[in-house]
RNA sequence: GUCAGAAUGGCAGAGUGGCUAUGCCUCCGGCUGCAACCCGGAGAUACGUGAGUUCGAUUCUCACUUCUGACUCCA
């Protein structure tokens, strides 16, 4: 029974899905106006880690994650770069797309873009507008907060206590209630220049951020949808708005579940450019490979905070070598494994079942990825405990598909047993394979320093060298 | 001010109403020609403070302190 934590409610519940065995997610995807930092991606690897989950649990998941190509900050950098907006936009979702591959994060179905369904924001405006919703000032229209007796239900904020000032641009004399959010805003003159506006019965327009989610989702899904997710900063005012949007259209719940990611956080404090201490996707991978920041993001529950350190990354990176060496040495010993018992098969074989339960349990309780990594430890001392000395073929090949479904659960080792050792390096262990047959041992140690010096590592073991790749 | 979350050993970090993982680090033993990997063992006054519930709390409740975040573009 899979357990999920709730935003909307505060609690943990009992997942059930609106169509039996299967569900619907909308994630908030990227604005793509820079390149992404790590933070963004913990948020889209958690979404990651709920999809896996649920599949694992026999669900079958239509994921949709949006991608914001226009809006104030995309317009305003593409300007001051002097491109396009599309080339600007594009540029960066590549970018993107990069960066799900690095972390190993697989593909929603699809990825709708905001510029392609500005039709369906009008019309939704409109709707709005028709049920007194909305207005229209200035060419721009505006969502009427007043007219929704709900807004505020997931964010749980007492606008009353707002400190006005603090939180509301009091400059923004154009709207009917300070707190009124734009649905669509009428292009400036400089935007019409630069071509970017959509004609609407209200003249040039261009979207506000809110309303596409609230497009993209209901397009994907009609109404009403499973699961929704996102960085926690989203909460308020962007779901909450969300919500106002689809609910006031429809009259229907727009999302039962709401799941939010908390923030990455750098040596205690938040990331942000004045302090310098940003950092993007690739920079991280660069130093500890893509696996590892995957696994550095596994290692914490989604709904606490990340402090990524040098030091953690490190952590991260002793742990998850430890468990990559489980699965070499495990393939390894396959190559070589026999038919004959061993006394320690039964034994084993007896201990596999609970730790699938222990797993399975982990990821049901509001997939908590850190506890099933535990419950991966645990497999991977079983198994090199098995390995010391038994080597029946049917129970390594147990182990190993159960060890592979752990992996492929938590999305680690992709790439696993793919690497092909380099002819030049095959010929000096094959060179030390003759030499430590005559027990030519100065010969051996140089030759294995050699191969070291070219970034592999061999290791002697009954059944004769073992050669990998030194990771990191 | 409102709404959240967090406080665990030298470090990093899980987790639990009664026994606290795991990794790094140090040491010992096994394995090895020597290593590496792996296994076993040992080390360290660890659960923010004060109350309460309880036979028993690090774990639940309340308060306090400190920190982080949201309330403004933000994953």
């Amino acid at each position: 029974m899979f357990q999920i934590y709730n935003t909307l409610t505060r609690k943990k519940e009992i997942f059930k899905s609106l169509k039996e065995g299967e569900v619907s997610i909308y994630a908030c995807g990227p604005t793509v106006y820079n390149m992404p930092h790590i933070g963004n991606y913990r948020t889209f690897l958690m979404t990651d880690n709920l999809v896996r989950t649920l599949e694992y649990l026999g669900y079958k998941v239509k994921l949709v994650m949006n991608i914001t190509d226009i809006d104030d900050k995309t317009i305003r950098d593409s300007k001051a770069v002097g491109m396009s907006l599309k080339d600007f936009t594009d540029r960066y979702t590549a970018e993107f797309f990069k960066g799900l591959d690095m972390l190993n994060i697989k593909r929603a179905s699809t990825y709708p873009r905001a510029t392609e369904n500005v039709d369906g924001m009008i019309e939704l405006a409109q709707k709005l507008i028709d049920k007194g919703l909305a207005y229209e000032k200035d060419g721009s229209i505006y969502y009427r907060i007043s007219g929704f007796p709900n807004y505020g239900k997931l964010s749980k904020i007492d606008f009353d206590n707002i400190i006005i000032g603090a939180s509301v641009d009091v400059d923004e004399y154009d709207k009917d209630n300070p707190r009124d959010f734009a649905l669509l805003k009428a292009s400036t003159p400089e935007e019409i220049e630069r071509g970017i506006y959509y004609e609407s019965i209200w003249g040039k327009i261009r979207p506000g951020w809110h309303i596409e989610c609230s497009v993209m989702a209901m397009n994907s899904f009609g109404p009403t949808l499973d699961i929704h997710t996102g960085g926690v900063d989203l909460i308020f005012p962007h779901h909450e708005n969300e919500i106002a949007q689809s609910e006031g259209a429809t009259g229907k719940p727009f999302v039962y579940t709401w799941v939010h990611g908390e923030h990455l956080i750098v040596e205690g404090e938040k990331m942000s450019k004045s302090k310098g201490n940003v950092f993007t996707l690739p920079e991280i991978v660069r130093k500890y490979g893509g696996e590892v920041v995957r696994f550095m993001f596994l290692s914490v529950h989604y709904r606490k905070k990340l402090d990524y350190s040098d030091a953690f990354a490190e952590n991260a990176k002793n742990n998850y070598l430890r468990l990559k060496e489980t699965l070499d040495n495990l393939e390894f010993a396959l190559a070589s494994a026999e038919d004959a018992a061993y006394p320690e098969d039964g034994e084993v074989l007896k201990a596999l079942p609970e730790i699938e339960n222990h797993f399975r349990g982990a990821l049901e309780d509001d997939f908590n990825t850190p506890k099933a990594v535990t419950v991966f430890r645990d497999l991977s001392r079983t198994i090199n405990k098995y390995l010391e000395s038994g080597k029946n073929r049917q129970v390594l090949e147990k182990l190993h598909s159960l060890y592979r479904q752990f992996s492929d659960v938590l999305g680690l080792f992709a790439e696993a047993g793919k690497e092909e050792i380099p002819e030049n390096v095959m010929k000096l262990v094959e060179e030390r394979e003759a030499a430590r047959k005559n027990k030519e041992w100065a010969i051996s140690d140089a030759l294995r320093e050699k191969i070291k010096s070219l970034g592999y590592i061999v290791q002697d073991t009954k059944e004769g060298q073992n050669v990998k790749k030194v990771e990191y």
